[in-house]
DNA sequence: TGCAGATATATCGGAGCGATATATATTGCG
DNA sequence: CGCAATATATATCGCTCCGATATATCTGCA
């Protein structure tokens, strides 16, 4: 058996306990994981097909009127396969974050113009903040604790994140406004 | 002029102030922004050329014995191509957190199983967090503060992740061992 | 009825990233 | 000193990822 991709188990992750479509694949992860794993068509789809020639899942017509649609569902071995990748230690950690790269090089900028790009990544992260927050009722509402506890975490972490910001904006703002390269 | 990418941009910054190699361009990539931008090779190296074309970096030769090598500097347009792109709000914000991923399927596992996802994800934060206080005295012995706040930003930020870590474990050992479906 | 938006699948191009190939220079050490 | 290991330097390949777009059908509702 060959290795699998990571998308492959988000896609066993999502279809264990209820069959989906490809369609409805990607749309719980832009609602669940997308922070912190994301997936698109391109990946989904033919993952897909070699899922199911792997074994692992198993596609089911289920047309709505005319339209032709499959739901996949994690056989025993995808079952399997999915529990024995949750056992292994986590391999990837991964982060692009533009604004620490800009604050990176902020020496090039007068002060003033430093701060905004704190400023910047002050607001996103408070925008992100509040979507997670709104989704938080709907996870709590679930059986299953761990989404819950991830969302929660970003939840957090946003809050962290949002708060160095300011800490650092204040920070360089107190400091004597020294002469700088730009 | 065409759409710079962001790796031009790291290459920008990274030789304003002095002269370097595509191979020393990796090495202080590797040694700096490596956790929040990382380039490679495949990346570098075309994108010299690229930058050379349109006259934002100039290549100068400055071979160390008989091996070849050439320096590049950032011209005059190179610098305020990056200051432009230095004001612009930060667009990108991308994470790939395997760890997380397992704990949002740990539902799968038994209690002590998916515990040993958080342990993971913590023992690695901390092994980061250590690397990150182990450069903290480098990057407080320049002028430039700005990377110096960016690496202590990484240490907060690993500190608060481990320290997660620690508490949603904790958080799974206290709760009640209801039966789940694994 | 018409049409905007949702469902469903498929695919393309660009970018990122790890790995490796090739070659020369330097350093460590027995 | 001689040689192996490591560092410097450039180039390139294959894979994955991701956003965007193409195509088609269905649903809701004005």
């Amino acid at each position: 058996m060959e290795q699998l991709s990571a998308t492959a188990y988000v896609i066993l992750g999502m279809i264990r306990g209820a069959p989906k479509s490809g369609y409805e694949i990607k749309a719980v992860v832009d609602e669940t994981t997308r922070f912190f794993w994301a997936a698109s068509y391109g990946q989904i789809y033919p993952e897909l097909k070699r899922l199911t020639e792997a074994g692992l899942v198993k596609g089911v017509d289920s047309p709505t009127g005319g339209r032709k649609r499959t739901v996949y569902e994690i056989t025993a071995d995808g079952e399997e396969e999915l529990k024995a990748w949750l056992r292994q230690p986590p391999t990837t950690y991964e982060m692009r974050e533009e604004g620490l790269l800009k604050l990176f090089f902020a020496n090039a900028l007068p002060r003033e113009e430093a701060v905004e790009i704190l400023r910047a990544m002050r607001d996103y992260r408070r925008s992100v903040h509040e979507q997670l927050v709104a989704m938080e009722p709907m996870a709590a509402a679930k059986p299953d604790p761990f989404p819950l506890m991830v969302l929660r975490g970003g939840i957090e972490f946003t809050e962290w994140f949002a708060d160095w910001c300011e800490r650092m904006e204040a920070q360089i703002l107190e400091s004597a406004p020294e002469k700088r390269s730009n």
